[in-house]
RNA sequence: CGGGGUGUAGCGCAGCCCGGUAGCGCGCUUGCUUUGGGAGCAAGAUGUCGGGGGUUCGAAUCCCUCCACCCCGACCA
């Protein structure tokens, strides 16, 4: 590819609603413009790279079998009614009406016209397994579209179902997946991490992430050095960190800490360490019209985690956070000040795993300005209700596999794989005859990889203060010449092209930069840009028998020879 | 959805408080000079000042309203 034949339109300065680094600096190197909220053209510079991610998405999911096809962008209302999603996924899903005023769906995903596929077209145990896939444009009304092309409303996804006779072949086929996400984000050049995820309604066990490490990420993940734990924080189980409870020492006695609502706060006004102090949340239910009231005690330093509350057994039905007035009845006392100790009204009482094994600890007084220390479970106040993990791990926690301590990382989800068993095939009636000719329920499988939030975390992860440093298996373009005075300098030109020629030749992805810009004006854009691998062609060099090379990510180009560079640039990928 | 903020040239911004008919930098066009890290000089082009309504002799500026975009949002009692 020549420059001047194709579309580069990078800018100085990036606009300014832009918060992220992805987001700016795809937008300065020209590959995306913002059309709308969370909407985006994918300029040629980033169609580029998008395509480069389908491709190997495509190679490695056909080796693993599965097969490829196409399903459309608007899906009727009816599939969606039949397995009841119709209703259950709010403004999230984006809604239309034909011309009839039939309502019709742009599918955020497609669960349910892949199992429609599958009950008309497979019928025997011999079609089984399948897996289908396909990369289709998706739609979905986001709550807060951000970060430009990590969280947009349109984007690109792979998203593929397996289809199998039962739940161990449904096994295997998530193992295969499995593998085959391993290799797609090893090519595509990514520090990643496959960690256990929450499996949400369906249960099961079998659900993995696939976060690519980044300090941007919106994710928490803990995972350990010494073994190969690694779990989403939502999931990861936390232990008590106290083995056994000790006996009550102090006697429960009311401390004045007035204005002190947080724990660090009252930890350092009482001259404890927080470790000592235990936090009061307090959610509520609605259960026939009648609510109830929650109280999750943890420890000062930790933080309550909303999925493993919601695993609780009065709280499976879904919760929320009480009110203020609520509190008040139940507790007599505004937030800030509350405890166990002293309620108003019965309220459920759920400690967590560490706070149940703690004693003399400090807790709110349910009275304003003051909180309770040397309180005692058993002595002060009834034994909790419930025991239960309810706590975020945090850094330095035991791996729950007891080999080591947790490290926390944050990533951005970029794939998803997910053991669905039978909740789509059996809304939808999907049933093929096994060899007694007895119609079985096939068993789904249903793995996702974000395309385009692809982009913006390889981005996130890989950039300098310059632009974007591509891994070579996504780069636009895998290598750039330069040359310097090209409508000036025959012998510029010849080289610059003999190069260009051999490197084309030799299968690599090349761009010549003819548009006879200055040099810095050249290198500024193809390193903001991103390409791996720059190659400057100088009057001033030709004359002592020298090109120069320079890595995207070294400090300074080499001279070398020109029959040189080809064994500095490495093998096309 | 709630709270806050911003909309002025392709991009980044000033002007608004205190009304008088729009400006700067980058980019773009033309010419000359320059030519190894975002060139210099000169001459240009580009704005329904987000939309609508109102106040006023006069509105980018004041008021009302709509829209768009951005940020924040139980974080824990």
């Amino acid at each position: 590819m020549y420059a001047s034949k194709f579309f580069i339109s990078t800018l100085k300065e990036a606009p300014s609603d832009a918060e992220v680094v992805s987001h700016k600096l795809m937008t300065r190197a020209g590959m995306i413009r913002k059309l709308a909220g969370g909407i985006y053209n994918y300029m040629p510079m980033g169609l580029r790279v998008i395509r480069k991610i389908e491709a190997i998405i495509r190679d490695e999911m056909n080796r693993a079998g599965a097969i490829e096809l196409l399903m459309p962008l608007i899906q009727p209302a009816e599939l969606w009614q039949e397995t009841g999603r119709w209703d259950k996924m709010g403004p999230e899903m984006l809604r239309v009406k034909d011309r009839h005023d039939r309502d019709f769906i742009i599918q955020p995903t497609s669960e349910e016209v892949v199992t429609d596929i599958a009950r008309a077209e497979i019928h025997s145990w011999r079609q089984l397994p399948k897996n289908f896939y396909h990369i289709q444009t998706k739609f979905r009304d986001e709550r807060r579209p951000r970060f430009g092309v990590m969280r947009g409303r349109e984007f690109t996804m792979k998203d593929a179902y397996s289809f199998d006779r039962d739940e161990d072949a449904a096994g295997r086929s998530y193992d295969i997946m499995f593998d085959a996400y391993m290799r797609i984000f090893r090519r595509l050049g990514l520090e990643f991490r496959a960690v256990a995820a929450d499996t949400g309604a369906i249960g099961g066990s079998r659900s993995h992430e696939f976060q690519v490490i980044a300090d941007t990420g919106e994710d928490l993940i803990a995972w350990c050095p010494d073994s190969d734990y690694a779990a989403n924080i939502e999931l990861a189980q936390a232990t008590a960190l106290i083995a056994d409870r000790a006996a009550p020492a102090q006697a429960l006695e009311k401390a004045p800490t007035p204005g002190t609502v947080r724990c660090e706060d009252v930890a350092a006004l009482l001259g404890l360490p927080i470790e000592r102090t235990v936090k009061s949340v307090v959610l509520a239910t609605d259960k026939e019209g009648k609510t109830e009231l929650w109280l999750l005690m943890l420890r000062g330093d930790h933080e309550l985690n909303e999925v493993k509350a919601s695993k609780l057994a009065g709280l499976k039905d879904g919760f929320r956070f009480a009110t203020e007035a609520e509190i008040v009845e139940h507790f007599g006392c505004k937030p800030g000040y509350l405890g166990p100790v002293g309620l108003k009204k019965p309220v459920h009482v759920v400690a967590d795993l560490t706070v149940a094994n703690m004693s003399d600890f400090v807790t709110g007084a349910n009275e304003a300005d003051a909180h309770l220390t040397g309180v005692n479970w058993g002595r002060d106040l009834p034994e909790p209700e419930a025991v239960a993990d309810l706590r975020n791990v945090v850094e330095g926690d035991p791996s729950p596999d007891g080999k080591g301590r947790l490290s926390i990382q944050r990533g951005i989800e970029v794939g998803h794989v997910f053991f669905l068993g039978t909740k789509y095939s059996e809304a939808m009636n999907c049933t093929y005859l096994d060899e007694t000719g007895k119609p079985r329920i096939m068993v789904m499988g249903c793995y996702g990889i974000g395309v385009t939030r692809l982009v913006g975390a390889a981005i996130e992860q890989n950039h300098d203060e310059r632009g974007i440093i591509w891994p070579q298996s996504i780069a636009p373009f895998e290598v750039v010449i330069c040359p310097v005075g090209w409508s000036k300098s025959e012998q510029v030109r010849a080289t610059a092209t003999q190069l260009y020629d051999e490197l084309s030749e030799a299968g690599f992805d090349v761009i010549l930069d003819d548009r006879d810009e200055r040099p810095g004006v050249m290198f500024a854009d193809w390193e903001l840009i991103g390409v791996p691998h720059r190659i400057t062609v100088g009057e001033r060099g030709l004359k002592e028998g020298v090109i120069e090379y320079q890595n995207r990510r070294d400090a300074a180009a080499q001279k070398v020879a020109p029959d040189a560079v080809r064994a500095l640039i490495g093998e096309p990928v």
